[in-house]
DNA sequence: TCAGCTACCACGTTTGAACTGG
DNA sequence: ACCAGTTCAAACGTGGTAGCTG
């Protein structure tokens, strides 16, 4: 385990409380390891996949990691992002996945922020943390903050520590960035390995249903001809009994592995060496045949990548309120501009997540506090009237162009406590002097007084430019 | 024709309000 | 009146599947 060392100071100046001690902000020996290691891994050694839908898909596995040598009475900020593993689109092809061309142009890009930010070190440390919660979209116009990702593309989680009071000294503050390798995953629309769905329906209590131990039998079934076919001819029988607890022997051979047991450790160990025999990992694959993975060579894995990931300097908070919310989002020529092909370079300019930003006046932006950017200065994404969506927008530090939107998702109601949120306080850093007028209307602090993150609605995070 | 996507379905879990008893 | 435990229904989270679409 070993976490990223190499830190840097964030640009700018600090805010005061920040200021003041700067050594103990830099000297934690934050440590972040994966809960359930095993269960990524078999799921990693399948080759994990993880449903997208239009409404939104919590993930499965879901992320949950333990925390140590954060400061205990220092706030943190927990972020999770997606990034592209690579820059291809895949394709289920005779059970392996196989590359089917560039990745499509990179969606808005969104960032998860932990329910539970900020909260004092001790918090973090005292119990895992899990991000249960976070959902995957397909849906570029989502409304709701859930992750955006394109289906039959790669991602891997990153899991972002950020020592601040509040959103507002985010900014300010110096990214840890911890990546594991077991937790990449392939986003699809309906599961394409049998083997993957399989294990999420015996390791996911939500799916219990679907189990050979459960009462539904007629759903475990294979999409093969020949197993429809048999399902056709039986499937009066099925009605007449569902209930019936041996299940038709038809169609099984595919979880044959996984038979007779009830769930628990012993069930998923057979499991585990039950998917090895047949195992057929397509990123181990990739590994052996020399494809660019995110892996270090000879590292373990649960070993985080030695990435880091800091706040951009000069910062440009950009909120802008939206007034009538529910108009449909404006197309952005920029959308999708910005994507260079194949590999790394595909996604290291991120598009503003203009996508989901309603129609707003984008005349109220000047040009100093949005900054330079190729595309030129860009519709920074409006906040939206839905609750637990935070938005940053920040301009990029010189040499790095491009003011890039990364949405900020928290669940967080309306009703729930957030005064360190809501509202900086007088021994807190002053808003960025440089914030728009909207954002100092009475509006928007009335937002903040009560607690109600939406305002924030979507903060272009930080730059993808930077790892 | 087909791969990918979506809507809908049935089932299980979770959650919170309502109810009950001490 | 208060509190803790129980019950129950609604909401939510699942994978399966038929049908649609490009």
């Amino acid at each position: 385990m070993q976490s990223i060392r190499d830190l840097k100071p964030n640009f700018g100046p600090p805010p005061q409380s920040m200021a003041a001690g700067p050594d103990a902000y830099m000297q934690g020996n934050i440590r972040l390891t994966l809960e359930d290691p095993d269960l990524w891994k078999s799921f990693h050694d399948l080759g994990t996949e993880m449903i997208i839908t239009k409404p939104g898909r919590r993930m499965f596995p879901h992320c949950k990691i333990n925390l140590a040598g954060l400061i205990p009475c220092a706030k943190y900020i927990l972020l999770v992002d997606m990034v592209p593993v690579d820059g291809f689109r895949y394709k289920w092809n005779k059970e392996k996945w196989e590359v089917a061309g560039k990745a499509e142009p990179q969606p808005p890009c969104r960032t998860y922020l932990h329910p539970d930010s900020p909260a004092p070190g001790s918090h973090w440390m005292k119990q895992s943390v899990s991000f249960l919660k976070l959902k995957l979209t397909n849906n570029t116009l989502d409304q709701h903050g859930h992750i955006i990702l394109h289906s039959m593309h790669r991602y891997h989680p990153r899991f972002h520590i950020v020592q601040a009071d509040d959103l507002f000294s985010v900014r300010w503050s110096v990214f840890q960035t911890f990546t594991f390798p077991e937790t990449s995953f392939t986003a699809v629309t309906a599961y394409q390995n049998t083997s993957i769905t399989k294990l999420k329906i015996d390791h996911n209590p939500f799916a219990k249903g679907f189990r050979d131990e459960g009462t539904n039998k007629k759903r475990r079934s294979s999409k093969s001809p020949a197993c429809l076919e048999k399902r056709a001819k039986m499937s009066d029988m099925l009605n007449r009994d569902s209930k019936e607890d041996s299940p038709p022997d038809f169609c099984r051979s595919a979880y044959e592995a996984y038979d007779g047991e009830e769930e628990g450790d012993m069930p998923k160990r057979k499991e585990a060496e039950g998917i090895k025999q047949e195992r057929y990992s397509p990123w181990a694959a990739e590994r052996e045949h020399g494809v660019r993975t995110e892996s270090p060579p000879g590292a373990d894995h649960r070993d985080v990548y030695n990435t880091e990931q800091l706040v951009p300097a000069p910062a440009s908070y950009q909120p802008q309120r939206v007034h009538d919310f529910g108009k449909p989002p404006s197309p952005s020529p920029s959308v999708g501009s910005s994507h260079s092909g194949s590999g790394r370079s595909s996604f290291e300019s991120r598009v503003p997540d203009v996508a989901t930003v309603p129609d707003h006046d984008t005349s109220k932006l000047r040009a100093h506090e949005v900054g330079p950017h190729p595309c030129g200065p860009q519709p920074l994404p409006a906040p939206q009237d839905y609750p637990g969506v935070l938005n940053m927008s920040m301009a990029h530090q010189a040499g790095k162009p491009g003011v890039i939107g990364h949405h900020l998702y928290s669940p967080y109601g309306p009703e729930q406590p957030l005064g360190q949120w809501s509202n900086p306080g007088p021994t807190q850093y002053p808003p960025p002097h440089h914030l728009t007028a909207d954002y100092t209307t009475p509006a928007v602090h009335h937002g903040y007084h009560h607690g109600n993150v939406a305002e924030w609605s979507q903060y272009p995070l930080f730059s993808y430019s930077c790892w």
